[in-house]
RNA sequence: GGCUGGGUGGCAGAGUGGUCAUGCAGCGGACUGCAACUCCGUUAACGCCGGUUCGAUUCCGACCCCAGCCUCCA
């Protein structure tokens, strides 16, 4: 039985979708402005692996992962950078289509643009104003009217009384309550805007997620999720809308990952102290990457240091060091493993406990490992391909070995010198030549590389 | 100040009222020409103080410390 932990109730719950069988999910995506960093790559990992879970549970999932294409940001950084708007959004959704592809990032089934949605983003807030939970202001602003609204504040666990006994609120004299917040800004001049009842504008952040989700997987679904900060104010005011909208509840389970971090500290924009994922593909493959997310639970903080990803990447490799030379089974299925996939099921129907998850996964490495030298060879190839059932719900293990362990090629040519010394020490080791098939390796480690001696074949890796 | 979440071995990170996490690293051994890989064994923890209990890292209370949100942020 699955459960997730639902931030509308703080706890676990059992998962139960709206319609059996059918998994209907939205998760906050990007707001393209600039490269993705690794809090953007935990958002994109975290739910492609509930994604990839779930559908291995046999659910038909229906993924929407939204593009915020259009904000004060994207307005600011298009100018700084003398090009359009469109130029901007449009080739930082290319970079993140790249950086999801690189870290084994499945697509969403759907990945609508605000810019985009501008009819339904519109004829939302006319539903807000009819309802007299919204108003246009004289400056050609719309704000929701936050004191209208009876479950404000459910979400994040806030009593409009705290937050407006908070003093960090922008004093707005547009707005009646300092609470409300905006959702049709009236374009200044040389803005990009959009024709609406109240003049030309365009949609406040929080609007477009309504719009956009009400408007690619109906009014009630299963699952929204999104990073932690934007529990408040982002996803409050969502409910707000949503709700306030359509008279139901808007979304059953609320999932939010934590932040990751860099010495304790957020990562995040504001604070500059962000590594972005581009910098960090250079440095580490991108699998390690993944593997490092997955390392912990989704909602833990999770800090970002060097010792940790190469942590990541000595793991993986191990992982592929017993993949290799075996033919793994081709359809397995863990879902039918009683050992270890009862054990995995476990693991991840537990608020995708994925840490605990990847446990189960080393015991098989190890079981394989065990039988590295017997000759079960029926044995070894199913536990192989167990493995690479698990790692198809974590995006791991997927790889060609030698690919992994080779890396990228076009980055490094020197695979053919390699090669070469690795046959010529061959030689001086069957004539019993130690010195000079010491030399070689030595040669070799001062290179990077690491020679491995399995029976009767000389491996080697980068190390 | 208000509201969340958390403090586990050298590091990372699960979990549990009373024998095992797991990964990385360390130590001893096997294997190896020597290594590497792999296997076997092994060291080591539960912020602090009380309480409940036969027994608490796990439950309860106080305290200390850390992070996050309350403003754009995944």
């Amino acid at each position: 039985m699955l459960k997730i932990h639902n931030t509308l109730s703080r706890q676990k719950e059992e998962f139960k979708p709206l319609q059996e069988g059918k998994v209907s999910m939205y998760v906050c995506g990007m707001t393209v402005y600039d490269l993705c960093h690794v809090g953007h790559a935990r958002v994109m990992v975290v739910f492609d692996v509930v994604t990839r879970y779930l559908r291995s549970l046999n659910y038909d999932v229906t993924y929407v992962r939204n593009i915020t294409d259009i904000d004060d940001k994207i307005i600011k950084r298009a100018a700084e950078n003398g090009e359009s708007i469109q130029q901007l959004t449009e080739r930082f959704i290319t970079e993140m289509h790249k950086d999801a592809e690189a870290l084994g990032v499945l697509p969403p089934d759907i990945e609508p643009k605000a810019t985009e949605s501008m009819p339904a983003i519109i004829s939302m807030i006319e539903t807000l104003i009819n309802k007299g939970l919204a108003y246009p202001s004289q400056n050609g602003d719309v704000y929701y009217d936050v004191s209208e609204f009876d479950g404000y504040g459910k979400l994040s666990g806030r009593q409009i009384d705290e937050l407006r006994a908070g003093e960090r609120i922008a004093v707005n004299d547009a707005k009646t309550d300092p609470l409300d917040f905006v959702l049709w800004k009236a374009a200044k001049d040389g803005e990009p805007a959009w024709n609406s009842p109240w003049g030309n504008g365009r949609p406040g952040w929080h609007i477009e997620c309504s719009a956009m989700s009400s408007e690619c997987l109906g009014q009630q679904f299963d699952i929204h999720g999104g990073g932690q900060d934007l529990q408040f104010p982002h996803h409050e005011n969502e409910v707000a809308q949503s709700e306030g909208a359509h008279d139901c509840q808007s979304v059953n389970y609320w999932m939010h990952n934590g932040f990751v971090r860099i010495d304790d500290e957020k990562m995040s924009k504001s604070l500059g102290n962000f590594f972005t994922v581009r910098e960090v593909l250079a440095l580490y493959p991108a699998e390690a990457i993944r593997y490092f997310i997955l390392m912990s639970h989704y909602r833990s903080p999770l800090n970002y240091a060097e010792e940790q990803l190469e942590q990541a990447q000595s793991a993986l490799t191990r992982f592929y060091t017993t993949l290799r030379n075996i033919e793994p089974q081709a359809d397995v299925r863990w879902q039918d493993d009683e050992t270890f996939g009862s054990r995995f099921k476990q693991a991840m129907d537990d608020d995708f406990n994925t840490a605990l998850a990847l446990s189960v996964v080393a015991d098989v490495r190890q079981a394989l490992n065990k039988l590295r030298d017997s000759e079960d060879v029926k044995q070894s190839s199913y536990l192989a391909g167990l493995l690479l059932s698990f790692g198809d719900v974590l995006g791991l293990f997927q790889q060609d070995p030698e690919q992994f362990f080779i890396g990228d090629s076009s980055a490094n040519d020197d695979s053919e010198r390699i090669d070469v010394l690795v046959a010529e020490r061959d030689e001086a080791r069957a004539s019993k030549n130690w010195s000079r098939a010491d030399e070689i390796r030595d040669e070799l480690v001062s290179m990077g590389i690491v020679l491995e001696d399995a029976a009767g074949k000389t491996h080697w890796r980068r190390s």
